[in-house]
DNA sequence: CATCAGGCTGTAAACGTTTACACCGGCTGG
DNA sequence: CCAGCCGGTGTAAACGTTTACAGCCTGATG
């Protein structure tokens, strides 16, 4: 490994010109700076990040601690995060907390140290972290988490508002059997939808009927058996609302199946708009979610906090989401 | 910050009596190592990687290198990655090289010092990178990367053999005007696949017509494109092999929009199977790949090199593909 | 001419670990 | 009773950086 003392020698200065002369080269003459720039250069130096993290107590890294990363949900995420990191020159370390393993705790733990701020989504959150995991003021920027008293910024989903948006849409339709198909059990996306669900159906005037509710995880195969638990109900519904384009690609396959036709016999919409929404059949009505923005949103307030502590509050963000209507729910072409 | 220093203090012994009882306990009597581990918990200290790294040169983390994020795909991937990784005890330092963004070898300068070893995917990678960028010797797995010199593990997708026996089934369906709608350009998975049906062509006696392969890149919207520039060719084909599930997707919404049935006048076949392609109507027939074990064993790999780097030589495997035969081939119904 | 400023460079001390080496008892075996 | 071993512990040196401090030289100012 070449370190910058063999630089030094080669360039026939001392270390400390060496290091200037790669960084801080305002304090170095001219013609040394670039003959050390020159040597590293033909030696290929590279900085050990350790030893340097040593003495700045930094590391231009940034934890992202997701929950089990599945879907194109995840990757756009990752990629609006990363692309905001890389341009403010910081890596990303990348964990991902699955349901049976290591507790967030213990992730928390495995990263400290390692990252200088960290962006944390977890929707099952319950709130009490910071106290032990983590050091006091350490920088974390919260995704789609519950609200907790924790003092850390946060940014969400506008889950309630586009909810309610499609249960509004469904109802000014017509509709009065309005179903949901709700999204993973504690989860507070799900949570949030559901609430939106119920807040819109009030809004119109309608009746919440515990029988249109039925349980669903977010999976192709949890929308497919939603409907048809739908279809059985005494007195079914003309309208589903699935928490998300996954569980309705599910239930438009489950009504296909069963005779129905969609959105004549019965409407449909979904949560997320995914590209291939408007390429099913019937194109999918959806709440559209620019997940990549709330990845480099996120980063952002991140890098906020990491180059500036001085004066900072607390923000809490939502980002809008738009009704996509298209087909599937029958209000017209598209 | 609390050190080691600290720990030792408070618990009355050397700093090296401390740091033995944290990890290399069979060295220091049971009562100094339990009363050293109650201290260190008590006042949630957590070692300075950085401080460690500098001593043992090693950073238990890996850097995994993919292009640019998209589609479930990726993440499937990085989910294997890390799963691995985390039971290893490594951590992943994740970084996209995206297409206006730095280059490949800048983004290997940066994870040079931070990481023990790395997993670049890129089907784009033409194949000159160890000789500057890196260390020799060091670590690299190369993910669906085209063949090359350099003297690293490959492990890539049966991209051929897929689409072979995806062509080959369309072929033994009696159809003699198969069409391709390509993936990108350049990229060596496109390119693998296209060779892949040229051969079932030919093993079938068939002619390889210019004007049934059509460009794409993968997205919906050119799987769309696609399909449309075929139903204009002069004798249109009976049967398409979109280079992915989600151009395959893309392809199904154009022949609908333009009155054709599939199967019944157009067969369709992708490529992936993702978990959509059994949703979709009529359901697609497509070639199965296991994305996430793809993932696994590239790490896989990777620590079994960085563990024991004795006696390693250079492999080279292939993940096997299984053809997934639903309705749209219109072989049978699935 | 003496002094001083300021640009440039070098010396050395930190940062938090790990670990080679030395040390110190007490026990065992001759 | 002594030599030697061994389990347990401490001291201090390394790892590769950054940076405070000091020093040197040149040129300008009094």
């Amino acid at each position: 490994m070449v370190t910058i003392r063999d630089v030094a020698r080669a360039a026939r200065v001392s270390v400390a010109t060496a290091s200037r002369a790669l960084h801080k080269s305002h304090l170095v003459a001219h013609d040394t700076r670039e003959a050390v720039r020159a040597v590293a250069d033909r030696l290929h130096y590279t900085p050990h990040r350790g030893a340097r993290s040593l003495i700045t107590s930094t590391t231009h890294s940034i934890g992202v601690l997701l929950p089990d990363l599945y879907g194109e949900f995840f990757s756009e995420v990752i990629r609006g995060i990363d692309q905001t990191a890389q341009g403010a020159g910081y890596h990303c370390l990348l964990s991902s907390v699955r349901h049976g393993g290591p507790t967030l705790e213990a992730a928390l733990r495995s990263m400290r140290g390692r990252v200088d701020g960290l962006i944390l989504m977890s929707p099952e959150f319950t709130g009490d972290l910071s106290k032990r995991a983590l050091p006091s003021g350490f920088p974390v920027v919260l995704l789609n988490c519950p609200p907790s008293d924790t003092p850390h910024d946060s940014i969400a989903v506008a889950n309630f508002e586009g909810a309610r948006a499609m249960v509004r849409h469904l109802a000014g339709l017509g509709h009065t059997r309005i179903a949901i198909i709700q999204g993973a059990e504690g989860n507070f996306d799900a949570a949030e939808r559901m609430r939106g669900y119920r807040t819109a159906l009030t809004e119109a005037g309608l009746r919440f009927a515990p029988e249109l509710a039925v349980p669903g995880d977010f999976s192709e195969a949890a929308g497919d058996a939603g409907a048809r638990a739908l279809l059985r109900v005494v007195d079914p519904p003309t309208a589903i609302f699935a928490a998300n384009d996954g569980m309705a690609i599910g239930a438009l396959y489950a009504l296909r199946d069963a005779g129905r036709r969609v959105p004549e016999d019965i409407a449909i919409g979904g949560f997320d708009d995914i590209p291939m929404a408007r390429y099913v059949e019937p194109a999918l009505t959806s709440v559209h979610v620019d997940i990549s923005a709330l990845g480099e949103q996120a980063a952002g307030r991140l890098f906020a906090a990491l180059e500036g502590p001085l004066e900072h509050h607390v923000s809490r963000a939502t980002l809008p989401t738009t009704l996509v209507v298209r087909r599937s729910c029958g209000s017209r072409r598209t």
